[in-house]
DNA sequence: CAGGGTCTTTACAACGTTGTACCAACGATG
DNA sequence: CATCGTTGGTACAACGTTGTAAAGACCCTG
């Protein structure tokens, strides 16, 4: 593999004056600047860019920190973080903490200042004080979940009104035993949902049954079939739920089936997330549909914020709120 | 941030002490290892991965190449191989190349010797002599797509076998008009599931209908849906469909939902890939299973079998066969 | 042609780590 | 007591890059 010293030889300049060529430096003499482009050609001169990294004190890399890629939601934002951390030249390291207290402490204590130049964090189970693990001069976004102690940006959509304009929607449709699955004790983002969803009843002027809050402690299809199989076995059965992510939704909706329960005729259900597959479900899924471009991108943002801004140590932590919409579909039709 | 230097001034030793210690090596004294320790402990060292690699002449990290995260197959993939990578402790750089030939050609261009120490690449579009690109000195496994001229070590199932297996599976159900979705101009694996498919047929006597082969040219949800549609249209429309992925058969499932054709009852559906997702759909989809976790092992091992075994450059590329199974569920029951 | 500025190039050091070579102390051996 | 091998430690160079400082070439002005 050629090294700038490799292409100086060749090109009779010195190893400086290859470097300046390769980093568009102005002032190079057309003659020299020719002869150094012509040896780099022949040599197929690649940067190393470790090399280049540890002169430069950067290290050209984003870590983007989720529960696991196979979950959909997480599949469609790690890619458009990539795309969108792609344009400002930065790779990602992805690490899956599986959604474990542990591995995301352990993760967030991994994150050296030498690997990456900053971190973009979707959180599921940390607490506020594991955060004391990470660098203090490493960069770091939160994603969704908004631990309210922390002093850390934060991109995501408002999840009270979202699910308020969820659990609405199911009012307006006449539905008037609405029930809630995903409930859960210590995610953030539960809490703001279930929230919203009781702001929305109260709204109403219907009553809040505890027995139509359902507890999900994992967000799977599985949690929400079994959460959906309980609920229909109630005394009086709800005649909505709103789930709290889509797969909790798509579990539902099995789960209506197989008890012979028609939706949205028997039960109507309102999901959330947008995942591509709830709109080929059977029956489409009704969901809130988060702008999940917008979040990549605030997030990319922010970093380059901190980044550039010298240091960006002393900058007030943000809170990007994004938007998003209920796109209705047939499971509420 | 501290340093070698920073630990040994603290302990009084030599750069190369700490350094050993660090390293593990065998001779320091207890009383300097005690020492070098605690000053570990008090300045919060960590190794600066950077500069060791430039020293190494490693990178610790993998490229994983492939088409889409949001895609539920490369999805469940990913997290599988970042499971598989980590427990090695390598870092995994994911690179997306949307599918397109010009984005796989200039990922490979650009994986530089520099950034990481192999490359796993899932390719869909991809020539034969796009791989000149690459650097020789990089060992890459590819995974799926099996490109015959090209000298590199492949992991993937029977596609062929697989094929024929899903086919075959559909005429035992007693259909006789068995239709494929997904044959593709191009595409490797999609003309070797297509030979199985035709070879099942051929076995059991079934003439080869070429209106029952749909072209898809994206493997999305909505292409199987478009393909289902102009199936049912046909004056004799198909009793099975065999899909080439799950995507498609989900689509192909919602097409035959709103063209009021029951399944498995008019038509029997089976994909391919079993994404999680499709234990869920209504109804369930009988599809080919591959082992995706074996998939990801085996590519981790060939890397490692080719950077330890030195250089690895003469070893004849290998071609590891992952097991599959059918995985029976309601749209063919 | 001396003086000054602008362009152009270079040698050197440094980023943080580890391999190599070498030195020093030590107990054991002849 | 000279020699040797083992154990423990160090100085230095090198990985490939870029910032700094300084030197050289050039052109203008008076």
């Amino acid at each position: 593999m050629a090294t700038l010293k490799d292409v100086a030889r060749l090109a009779g300049v010195s190893v400086k004056t290859v470097s300046n060529v390769v980093n568009g430096y102005e002032f190079v003499k057309p003659d020299n600047r020719r002869r150094v482009e012509e040896a780099l050609a022949t040599t197929g001169y690649r940067p190393n860019i470790g090399a280049r990294n540890l002169r430069r004190g950067r290290t050209g890399s984003l870590a983007l920190v989720l529960p696991e890629l196979s979950i959909p939601y997480f599949g469609e934002m790690a890619g458009l973080v990539l795309e969108a951390a792609g344009e400002h030249e930065w790779n990602v390291l992805i690490e899956q903490t599986l959604g474990t207290r542990d591995r995301e402490r352990s993760t967030l204590a991994a994150l050296g200042p030498h690997m990456i130049d900053a971190a973009i964090v979707s959180p599921e189970a940390l607490h506020a004080r594991d955060f004391d693990q990470l660098d203090p001069g490493i960069p770091v976004v939160m994603l969704g979940e908004h631990s309210v102690d922390v002093p850390i940006d934060h991109v995501g959509i408002d999840n009270v009104l979202a699910a308020t304009v969820a659990t609405s929607h199911l009012v307006e449709l006449g539905r008037r035993r609405i029930a809630a699955i995903g409930a859960h004790p210590y995610r953030g983002t539960a809490t703001q949902r279930l929230d919203g969803y009781r702001a929305a009843l109260t709204a109403a002027g219907l009553p809040l049954r505890h027995e139509y809050i359902v507890q999900a402690l994992n967000y799977h299809r599985r949690d929400g079939a079994d959460a959906m199989a309980h609920l229909l076995s109630l005394p009086e059965p709800p005649d909505a739920v709103f789930c709290f992510n889509d797969l909790l939704a798509i579990g539902a909706l099995r789960a209506a089936a197989e008890h012979g329960v028609s939706v949205p005729r028997d039960v109507a259900v309102v999901g959330f997330d947008n995942n591509e597959e709830s709109a080929y479900s059977m029956p489409s899924l009704t969901t809130i549909a988060p702008d999940k471009a917008a979040i990549a991108h605030s997030a990319v943002d922010l970093i380059r914020r901190r980044i550039n801004i010298n240091g960006g140590q002393n900058l007030a932590p943000e809170d990007v709120q994004t938007p998003f919409s209920l796109e209705i579909r047939e499971s509420t039709r």
